[in-house]
DNA sequence: AATGAATGAGCGTTCATTCAT
DNA sequence: TATGAATGAACGCTCATTCAT
């Protein structure tokens, strides 16, 4: 009965993240994200009100897909099981930070958008306390540093994937490190 | 006998940081920047040929100073004392981490932007090597984890300090405990 | 058999009088009377080739109307009851020349519409013609002063219904004063 | 020192009168104006923030002009050669009601456009009660019938000189004409 | 007959950039 | 050296219009 669509909602959803990391949220354009799908910008109107709301939306999409993951931390009852499974997940994820922090740029004008942003930021909270509980649980089982603040241990986990791998170090390696680092600093022990 | 200029170079590129880093690099505008030195727009042109020119000029600059006072980092011959002194440089140039990544978003169109663009590599490359020497010297003196790449760990000390302290913890605090991160880890010994 | 219309002219017309009374030209869009009548807008093109054509051939619909009971006014006889039946007709119909009105700032851009545009034209001269026709009639029984000119007293009538009533003056008396005007001036008679 | 402007204000102001009559505040466009200026869209912008400004300003310019000549009807004592002084300036700036009529239509977004959109009431409110003023000397000497109300009398004369004169009678006999339709009406006096 | 998808022109607006003095 | 005037490309957005089902 009708046309069909020449672009999914993954489609839109997974251009819109390349284009908010490589560009940030000013330099995000509709003509940019218009161009990678092959569609003119007006098009994507017919789906999206406005710009804020389409990163509204795809910042809720993408937080979802995380948030589900992240809750199936609590599969595991030990520290450590819940220490490797954050960290997979960050790995598969490592720029769940970034896009949050982009979001925090978008401006909230009206009552519609408000609600968006009322929603994104329980999801936000939902994030940040399940992964201050696990610094709890963690603190708990006289595993992490007592003296370190909750937040920095948190920022600092979810800052760690960050680091560009200029050097192209194997992705395995990287990883191992990076959990090194977080566990047992840079330093030896013999000091 | 010549009309004297309105503003230093100096003026101008501390104007040009604090709006890059309040506006970031999409945000920043010329307007802003001509505004903020009482000048016309225009005149800004007698200096710098386009807006990607100017930001070049301001991060060479910016990383020169910074250079300057990386290299003193030599005057210690300790790994210890080396560590100590870039924490401190570092915590008291906490955003050029951050102005590098804008650096980045600079695109480069011509010819005479990509020879600054390379200037500025080079400058960059400079100051990697410098913090990667830092690094061996570490390891030479059995401070630094040996299997941990080079790469990574200059990263990671860079990227501590753009974890966003939230919940206002204390500056001092704060700072302590990223160094005790760094060096020995957020995990307990007993483990 | 056939899929019936899920709306008639009627509905149509209406809702297009409505809104450009309401917006305007410019302000009446497809979106708009779409979403009035629960159809989508590209339904609106099976009937109307165009925002110019349906405009037309609503001022078509509409002046025909109106023209089926002007003509009425030849079922009287005297003057005085004709000019009687005219005002209580424009009292009934007061957005006649306002709409006429907006019929002008329709665009003719192809022959099409130029022919719509003609036929327009002749509706209007009819009415034209008639209300002259009436004004003769009332020069002719000596009641109307013979030295102004047809079109203008034509004109005046029409257009004294457009003189916005802000100070609510209460319906009945504001057409009262207008007839009175109308008929014999604002000026007193002691002059 | 700097290059020529490429258009005074009055031509400004002259081309958006026109534009506005023609087309009405949504049909009304930078575009268009540029066009006619022989300028850029974006040229506009360095006289006037926005398209609600620039009508705004475009408003009072007009309405300052008209009041100048307005306020000038206390230099006639009679109501007779007031009246005459007031067609004869209506007359010349026959379309002052229908651009009032424009200006409600601009919306007031902020602060700046609501302090222009004030002094504009103000400017309204001047000439309105000038108005009165004229209507209310008029019944005072009884030269006005008293029982019509004030506003429809000013309406209906601001309004007179917007009657279309399609059969282009000759200026002086058509305001003639106006003018004895106010005084006496339309009808004979033999009624 | 009717629909949702898509386009393209145009709007108001911003801003880097060039021009003429 | 510095300026205000002007341009043109791009942006976010709207809407008449066309397409394919």
């Amino acid at each position: 009965m009708v046309r069909e669509r020449k672009f999914s909602d993954e489609d839109l959803f997974l251009a819109t993240k390349e284009l908010l990391l490589d560009y940030g949220y000013e330099g995000f354009t509709f003509g940019l994200l218009a161009e990678r799908l092959g569609v003119s910008r007006s098009a994507l109107y017919k789906y999206f009100g406005n710009k804020e709301e389409l990163i509204m939306e795809f910042m809720m999409y993408e937080l979802d897909q995380f948030m589900d993951k992240l809750r199936k931390i609590n599969d595991y009852n030990r520290f450590e099981d819940q220490f490797d499974y954050l960290l997979e997940l960050l790995m598969n994820h490592p720029q769940i930070h970034q896009l949050i922090e982009i979001g925090r740029h978008v401006p909230v004008n009206n009552q519609k958008l408000k609600e968006k942003n009322d929603k994104l930021d329980g999801l936000h909270l939902d994030m940040y306390q399940s992964l201050v509980g696990f610094v709890q649980q963690g603190k708990g089982e006289g595993k992490l540093k007592p003296h370190i603040p909750d937040t920095l241990i948190v920022g600092y986990i979810l800052q760690s994937f960050l680091v560009p791998n200029f050097a192209q170090i194997p992705h395995s390696e990287w990883v191992q490190s990076i959990k090194e680092i977080i566990r047992n600093g840079m330093f030896t022990d013999d000091h």
